[in-house]
DNA sequence: TTCGATGTTCGTGAAACGTCGAACAAGCTA
DNA sequence: TAGCTTGTTCGACGTTTCACGAACATCGAA
């Protein structure tokens, strides 16, 4: 499809970071990811269309929260755990457990493997 | 002038925290206040006019991070520090030191004339 | 080569945002 | 009372964001 661009970490913006992260669906989607493992864009839920999809993956990439691959025709998705951690130590932790205990994004989730709901 | 509102801590919600954080402007105003100081409004400098600036306030008050108190004509803004730790265990710490080290909204400021120190 | 699957991009609205100047409201002060 | 100070609100403007469906590009499979 096309070559995308991915900030090196020194160039991610901290209020990009958080324009990406101002949206619930987002959220969610960095919920989803947050174990750092890849996964299949087609795996992913939310309740959206396939383009606003493709549109929120797009902004999380660009604020650099997350790497995409493609093999073929399908792209697989990865949080830039390390990375974020290198560049804003504590950021992703505090915000992970906190929309964890707000359930932000809840509608998110994987085809295979629900996130399970916090007590 | 008005009754303004603030939101409980408890009602604080990440997605309203993180866009509040997402303008450069709002950010600088979180640095100048980050000591948890009570800052008198006229005693902030931003190179926006002042229309502009009062809706800068009202995004962060709105989203729980500062708190206004009304004193005659004047009022004085306080960031939330203690309600923010509470909430967001974590998070302020993250953001101010990636905004110190990015270095963002370094144009806002205080005047640094003598003001009275409020108790 | 043709077909189907997979994401991206485009075109289009509706809504929200950032900005400004002007007008306003509330409280001091002369 | 009149006038000044302080900050909010309003209306306007242009930009950006979010949403959708349709069209497109790319790759693997038939």
């Amino acid at each position: 499809m096309r070559q995308v661009h991915h900030p090196e970490v020194g160039e991610i913006s901290l209020t990009a970071v958080m324009g990406a992260l101002s949206d619930p669906i987002r959220v969610g989607l960095v919920r989803v990811l947050a174990d750092g493992c890849e996964r299949g864009w087609g795996e992913l839920r939310a309740p959206v269309a396939k383009s606003t999809l493709s549109h929120h993956l797009r902004v999380l990439r660009d604020a650099g929260l997350t790497r995409t691959r493609q093999e073929g025709t399908r792209c697989f998705v990865t949080l830039r755990v390390q990375d974020l951690r290198e560049r804003f130590p504590g950021l992703l932790r505090a915000v992970l457990t906190a929309a964890d205990e707000q359930d932000v994004g809840p509608q998110v989730s994987t085809q295979d493997t629900p996130r399970p709901t916090v007590a």
